[in-house]
DNA sequence: TCCTCATGAATGAACAATCATTCATAAACA
DNA sequence: TGTTTATGAATGATTGTTCATTCATGAGGA
């Protein structure tokens, strides 16, 4: 099936290309064929069908991007500095390769078939990090207790998220993924801090 | 062309429902035509194609969000208070219809059509009402003067949003929209609060 | 009051175009 | 020569959209 794992990436890149142009429901597959290089049949020898297509895109670059981020924070203790550095590597990831981002962003999501049904392991793993790391500061007395650290989490998340969306929309540069990122950061760990409790 | 606005409504209303449950691209006129009790040709009387209904569905929608929202948030003066209201209200918005939030919030999105190109005036004075809280709050010396509202007001619109995509995704109610806005709220009010100032 | 006739809203069967997928064949390779 | 890999034209199912026709309503005339 997969001999040449190079015709195997040249259409996942391909397909990241297509896809972020035209969505995927208006994206052909001999679009994707022709910018990969490859007859439209061949692409059926390395993909299920196109649906195969954009999840197997998704799990080969969240593995990737799971992966380097891992490898960011791993020389970090202080939960304090994991936040930041969370947010700068997720940004400067989403400016590195803007296509990508979008596919994930838009494309991804769109479908129930895709957010419903399933559920992208690395995906759920990439979250999973920052949980992590609230819980550690909680732990450590440098993050207020009464915060949850899932609601956190999903707002974290969604806060880079929305920038994402918005630099992959609106193809505007208007602030520097540094810029960006110590501002969101600054917001969730004075958040957060264990001298800023509420009630 | 719009003679029977009841018409019109019910299309719009089916269209959600439809759109819900299949998404945009997998939803077929003919069911919308189905749900709404009319024929499949009546809907283009009051639509242009199947685009335009899910337009339509989001420009009648968010005026009445918009509207509720500037209601909401008219009668308070305080800028972190005004913060708090809008987490309420959003979340509250987002439980008390569930397949209109899955459709502004997954369907809407996804395709460039709608969101690089078509820009919807509602929406956008929607997200402005948060940087005018933010700059308020600044001006009255109770935010720091070093927050971009820009950005901030992204992070915080995002943070929301996460938390509704997971409601909408998940159907778990893990959380009230209660308890998650006052969580959010918590970390952007002091987040943004002058005696956090960083730096 | 009753009967035409005009209007345009509503219908849904039929059309036409699109595209994901297949498969008979050919090329490459061992 | 036999096997694997690649091709791309052909297929056929799907579905957005159209349009000839029906139907309900009400105006005007007698």
């Amino acid at each position: 099936m997969k001999r040449n794992t190079d015709k195997y990436n040249r259409i996942i890149n391909a397909a990241v290309k297509v896809f972020a142009k035209k969505g995927f429901y208006n994206a052909k597959v001999s679009e994707i064929a022709k910018e990969a290089q490859v007859a439209d049949g061949t692409i059926y020898l390395y993909f299920q069908n196109k649906d195969d297509i954009l999840i197997s895109l998704f799990e080969v670059e969240m593995e990737k991007i799971l992966h380097r981020m891992k490898e960011q924070l791993a020389s970090l203790d202080d939960p304090v500095e994991r936040i930041r550095r969370f947010a700068k590597v997720h940004l400067e990831l989403v400016q590195s390769d803007k296509e990508l981002a979008e596919v994930i962003q838009v494309e991804i999501r769109q479908s129930s078939k895709f957010m419903k049904e399933y559920r992208n392991e690395q995906f759920r793993e990439y979250l999973h990090l920052i949980s992590e790391i609230i819980r550690e500061g909680q732990e450590q007395g440098v993050f207020r207790k009464d915060a949850v650290p899932s609601i956190a989490q999903r707002a974290f998340f969604g806060a880079l998220d929305e920038m994402s969306r918005y630099w992959v929309l609106s193809s505007k540069r208007s602030y520097t993924p540094e810029v960006a990122a110590k501002q969101i950061s600054d917001i969730f760990v004075a958040g957060l801090r264990r001298d800023s409790e509420t009630d």
